[in-house]
DNA sequence: GGATGTGAAGTCGTTCACAGCT
DNA sequence: AGCTGTGAACGACTTCACATCC
């Protein structure tokens, strides 16, 4: 298989489908429409079938989508059947909270590393709130890591400042895809798989849309 | 001021011109040209002046945009000069986190109430780990303290289950802006502003981008 | 000279509308 | 009859290229 040139959004969409066909499998749901699954995501039916129709043919003419079968296809390919093992960079606030929020990731996401530049004093602070002690290591052994337990992706949730050192060093490693949290703009060498995540990006276009709304 | 049709990417890049440029103005510069800080953050030059004539001119032919002037006047656009008084809906993991992490919040947004199903449980869970006493309010109490706390904009932390009759209960108040951090898709009356913030979409997105690289 | 502001061109993504299966 | 799959129309956003102004 080789999908040339899928738009981004399609990517996006495809993520919340799965979400959806997972919640009307748990309510017994057998079939779904282009329509219907389009509705539950606020999207349009056009859409879900030209999102679809770059991977191939899931449905079935006059009769809809097996939801289970759609769910699977999808799984495959997004690569969600598969384990990504993820680092958390950076253990203040958030980092932490990634690191807890099991619920947060889907079963096929496993963090296996987590690193601060005070491991001892943050490793500290965390297994008080578990009360389970956890390992929390030097970014110093990020690259002889990285490569011993096989990490796939990084998360850079340390301050904006920082973040470009923690690209470099990723660099060096054997991870080729991360997620960055903090604003700041990360470059890396070619061959890397970079998405940015900064939340108040979009609490401020939320701002926005208020501040301009007539009244 | 009347802004027609603006580009919703438009609003998410202003923001972030907005963080480079207090970076530029934190190392001193003065001026920037729409190449330099399209490099910064990722763009095309044309891109930078193209968002910008959206809201008017304020550069100088020849010389670049005055950086603390450029700032000041996105800030206005985006609304960033006026204080957002926030909610957050859902105490569990995240919710804490974005409840404790202030660093992550501009100055502008303001967290003045926050809500949980189990208020008593989860203040003392929360003020565990803060050593202050913490306040978390039952959901029903939303209607009378969105409109005493004059509550801007909602975030909702709970688990997906719930994200509607959270919505539900948010159409009822004064609130107009809500951040939902959860994989629901909410159906909300017109007049409100909702975005979808769900991080595990974008970890999805970078999964499938290694997944199908060549080698 | 040099960088902005902007019409025009180009690219990309969405929606329409209907042919084609079941 | 109903719903998918898809070419074609449409619309939106990005990039180019250059006239304009400091």
């Amino acid at each position: 298989m080789k999908f040339s040139k899928v738009p981004e959004a399609t990517i996006r969409r495809l993520s919340t489908y799965v979400h959806h066909l997972e919640v009307l499998e748990k309510n017994g749901e057998v079939v779904v429409s282009s329509a219907n699954l389009a509705r539950s995501c606020g999207v349009n039916a056009a859409q879900v079938r030209k999102d679809l129709a770059y991977f191939g043919e899931f449905g079935i003419r006059g009769v809809g989508y097996y939801i289970k079968d759609l769910a699977d296809n999808i799984k495959t390919i997004l690569g969600l059947n598969r384990e990504w093992r993820v680092a958390i960079i950076g253990i203040g606030n958030l980092g932490a909270s990634l690191l807890l929020y099991k619920e947060f990731f889907k079963n096929n996401y496993k963090i296996v590393a987590a690193f601060d530049l005070n491991p001892a004093e943050v490793a500290g602070r965390v297994s008080e709130r578990t009360g389970k002690p956890v390992e929390i290591l030097h970014p110093d052994r990020l690259k002889e890591v990285a490569k011993d337990r096989r990490i796939d992706i990084a998360m850079i949730t340390t301050p904006a400042s920082e973040a470009q050192k923690v690209a470099d060093l990723i660099a060096q490693t054997t991870i080729r895809g991360v997620l960055n949290f903090t604003p700041a703009q990360i470059q890396m060498p070619k061959g890397f798989e970079v998405k940015n995540y900064f939340f108040t990006a979009v609490l401020d276009n939320v701002a926005y849309l208020l501040r301009w709304k007539r009244r």
